[in-house]
DNA sequence: CAACAAGCTGCGGGTTTACGCAAGACGGCG
DNA sequence: CGCCGTCTTGCGTAAACCCGCAGCTTGTTG
């Protein structure tokens, strides 16, 4: 059995390095990549079937690097071991990962008895393990309760980007008043009015921005998933 | 001579650990502080003359803490050891330093040997040592060509957070119109226009949010920066 | 099928932004 | 002192935004 290991710090990598060999003694080769690139590289041409990834690099973060592997090998397993669990972090992943297949979602900060139970879980008995914490968010996020929409989501991100409510509407096919009536969905979620009325004339804040900014301090959004986000528009806009 | 080290994650802190023992000889006791909080109180515990602290930490990030630490004791040594160089983290530390403190900036990919050369430059040598790297960004953001002036950084603060035109008028002791002017002034420096010119009527973007997003992808604003403005805002608005 | 909730859409209007134009204010500098 | 560049401010306008109201289309439920 090969393991990949993809992550910035050489700290972590060393670290995860011999967690990988007290945990999977049946592993016998054990590859390093230091940042996203590298590591779809190494992926395709070990054709790895076994990957431990951190999610924020650099070079190329790791849900892209995600992405491309599983879109190559779905059947790849692939745990996430990051330092944070951002609303926008978990909801990256999820949209990327492939039906049915085994992922698991480790925060660094676990012990390192519950990293080596999760690596086994995954990679010799294909389970999916979502760290507590973590799952959390999950559920919040899919249920209704106090979580939002992926419609809500998906306006937020086109305001973050800074797109008109014009551009909003051709970009998915609404009409104007539709994208101004989600944006009020959002607002009213983000709380953006309590903060702005309690204290009348002067101390109102302009929504729009206001909502990016709350967005962000909740952790809904964060620079990957802006820069992902940003990378889609391009393509968009490219595409007339 | 004690050393107080303040750093988030146990890998990193048990590397500095070492390499403080490594290039400091002179030294006979070390402190860890996995916090902000904490490491605020062990300075003060300790009068701490020495300290080697991470910026980005999840309880109270590192700018906060030594704001905090040098308002008690401007003359202590403060290294920051950051995985970063986004301009914000940058402004945010040479906005706290105090007058003809020593102090240093070492980003954690440098080498080890750079890392200990800084240890005995700055603790023994009263030095302030600076990442190159960093030490760019500091040029272009106070030398003019390219960078950002004190009262465009500000603004841009203020509409991130959310203000409106008249808020900020009103916080800053502006008119209306002056807001205005250094928006437009941001705008520019921005580029915000370009990319929104290119694509005819649709494709014209919300300058205002368009700007914060460019912002955030140029690492001007981060997490921390905009956590600390919004204090500052709190408190301004509890100030009536 | 009727009833009802949820989402999309157009209309209308009050507010905020973005910005050109032009008139002062302030600070160097020859 | 007079000239010039930078910064501030007021006025005015076109566009964008926020949003209440009301008519429509759906999908769901009793």
């Amino acid at each position: 059995m090969k393991v990949l290991i993809v992550e910035d710090d050489p700290l972590h990598r060393s670290y995860l390095h011999e967690a990988v060999n007290a945990a999977l003694p049946e592993c016998d080769t054990v590859i390093e990549a230091e940042n996203g690139t590298v590591g779809e590289k190494l992926a395709r041409d070990h054709k790895s079937a076994h990957i431990v990834m951190d999610l924020q690099m650099a070079n190329r973060n790791g849900i892209e690097a995600a992405r491309t592997i599983w879109k190559e090998r779905p059947e790849t397993r692939i745990l996430f071991w990051s330092n944070y669990s951002d609303e926008a972090y978990v909801r990256g992943v999820s949209r990327i990962v492939p039906d049915g297949a085994a992922y698991g979602y480790v925060l660094k900060s676990a012990s390192d008895e519950r990293l080596k139970l999760a690596l086994r879980s995954i990679f010799i008995e294909s389970q999916c393990v979502i760290d507590r914490e973590v799952r959390g968010l999950q559920q919040k996020s899919l249920g209704q309760t106090n979580g939002f929409t992926d419609s809500e989501y998906e306006i937020l991100v086109d305001i973050a980007l800074g797109l008109t409510d014009r551009a909003i509407a051709k970009r998915r096919g609404l009409s104007l008043r539709s994208v101004q009536n989600r944006l009020q969905q959002l607002y009213d979620k983000l709380d953006v009015y309590q903060s702005a009325g309690d204290d009348h004339e002067d101390g109102r804040f302009n929504l729009r921005a206001r909502a990016i900014t709350v967005a962000f301090l909740r952790k809904l959004l964060n620079y990957s998933a802006l820069e992902r986000a940003e990378a889609e528009l391009q393509e968009w806009l490219d595409g007339k």
